[in-house]
Order: structure tokens, then sequence, then C-alpha cells
DNA sequence: CTTGACCTGTGTGTAACGCACAGGTTGTAG
DNA sequence: CTACAACCTGTGCGTTACACACAGGTCAAG
């Protein structure tokens, strides 16, 4: 049996990183001490280093909670596995696009900036580098 | 004397994010009914479309704060407007390096998954599609 | 006066931890 | 056996920038 820390040396997670998992619920102790310390087995390892696994794929902590829970009903969880995915492979290429965008503006603001001397703010204006920002009228809408 | 409704119409802001500003302190009203609904000056719409310009710009809600805060006492907040937007070039720019690995580790997961049918989960096994991922056990570290 | 639509402030939830705290445990020295 | 220090334990709260829900208030129409 293992406590926290030594799972959390087992599994190559910060120990309290592990105690979040079990907070939420993500993974459980197989025991308790009378003191109240949990304590786990060897299997639990395997999970901790599973979750790291999905984590570096992008999976989110709740994805991976759906995945472990019907593995444990024995159901596979590969669909899910591959449409999740897939999902997530498209909404990080929108939100890459979007912080290159961000990026581009930033750079521009940056260099444009170069040329124009501080400003002490007064009443019509907080700082006057910002507010010179093109653009920064025109646009409207965030998407989710 | 504008309500939060009118406020945020005349700020091309979601009323809903001008109870956020308010709440976290980023703006005040300048007046309060008797049955403590808020009231701004145009001078309010003019500071939230600032605020707008500054988020479009990469600027967290903190950042703007301060900046509004020295704006207020009649400093110059353009010295650490440069700063601020330079360290977030920077940052963004190792983000999305970050994502774009991710986004390289999904699409390669994902077609090499194509080749492989789905698995029913045993005690070793969780779901042995991630399990497959090659370098999932060889790296170690996540910077800040 | 009532009905309905809309608006109000505020409490809570989100993702994935990071930090801090009070108390428990363990090892060593005297 | 005791004193003390180092370490470990569970848990509460803070983080970012909102989104949503809820109970109650306001306003115009009828």
């Amino acid at each position: 049996m293992l406590t926290v820390n030594e799972l959390a040396l087992e599994s190559d997670t910060p120990a309290h990183v592990v105690r979040y998992y079990l907070r939420i619920g993500l993974i459980q102790p197989a025991a308790q001490q009378e003191n109240g310390y949990r304590l786990f087995t060897s299997n639990d390892a395997t999970r901790l280093r599973f979750i790291r696994m999905a984590k570096h794929l992008g999976f989110t902590l709740n994805e991976i909670k759906q995945i472990t829970q019907h593995a444990e009903l024995g159901e596979s969880p590969c669909d899910d596995v591959r449409k999740i995915i897939q999902h997530r492979i498209h909404e990080n290429r929108v939100k890459i696009e979007e912080m290159m965008k961000l990026q581009e503006r930033m750079e521009q603001a940056l260099e444009q900036w170069n040329l124009m001397p501080d400003g002490i703010p007064d009443g019509n204006s907080v700082c006057h580098l910002i507010e010179s920002v093109e653009g920064s009228e025109g646009h409207c809408h965030t998407e989710t």
C-alpha cells in the first residue's frame, strides 16, 4: 500500500496534483488509515500514468474521467476517444489562429509605439498608446 | 446618468460583463439609486471602451486595473504598458509553440489510430489507443 | 390592478491546479 | 523518554474572465 507521496513518486506526478485528482474524484483511495491518510495500490499508479498520458494528448480531466468510467464498466472508450481528439484538433487549430492574430496585433502595436512618446493621462485619455491602436473600434464579436 | 444596461449598450459590452467588472472593482458606479441600482456617466462608457481596447490587445483585467489606477493618479502608465506588451508577446509566442506541438501530437495520434481497432479494456489497460502513443513516457516537466 | 417582459444585484460554477495552514508522523539527539 | 526539527497529511481558499441561475424590482400595456 502506497501513501499519496509514494504514489506521486511511483507515477511521476507532483503530490499536490495527486491530491487534486483525489479531490475531484478522478482517482479513489484503495484504503484509508485510521488517521485519515489515504492508501493506494500499484494499480492506482498505473492509472495515474494513464491520466498523464491522456493529458499530454490534450484530453481534459473531465474527459479522462468519462473514459476511465467507461473502461471500469468494461465498455470500450475508444470510439469516444477518437471523437474527442478530432474535436480537440479542430478546437486547437482555431485557438492557435486566434493567438497568432493577437500576436500580430501586439507586435504591430509595439512597433507603432516606438515612434510615440509617453503621455500624461487627462480626462479624455487613459493611455494614448492603447487608444491609438488601429482597428480597436471596428471589431465586434468573440467566439466561445 | 446611465443604468448598467444603458452603459453596456453605450460601450458595446455585454451587460453581464459590465456587472463582472463592477464586482472586481475595475469600474465604479458614479452614483447609486435608492433601490440599489448603480448609475454611471458617459465618462464610464469611455473607460469601458478603453478596457475593451486593452483586452483586445492582450492585457489582462488586472493589468488594466493597474493602468487605470496609475492614470487616475496622473501618472503615465505608458512605460508599464510597453513592458507588459513585450512580456506578453514573449509569453504568447511560447504558448503558441506549445499548442502547435500539442496539435502535432494529436494529429499523429489520430493517424496512428486509424490503423487500430477499438479494444475492450481489461485490468492492465484503460484505452490501448492512448497507451500506444509514442513518447508519452519520455517527457518530464512543464514550465509555468 | 394585474399581467408580462425586462432588468437588477448577487451567489455559484467553470479548469486545473498553486499556495498556505494547522496538525500529524518520523527520525535523530541528548 | 523526551525534545525538537524535518517532512508529510488533508483541506480551504485564490487564481482568470466570465456564464448562468435566481429571487426580486421596475415599467408599460391593458
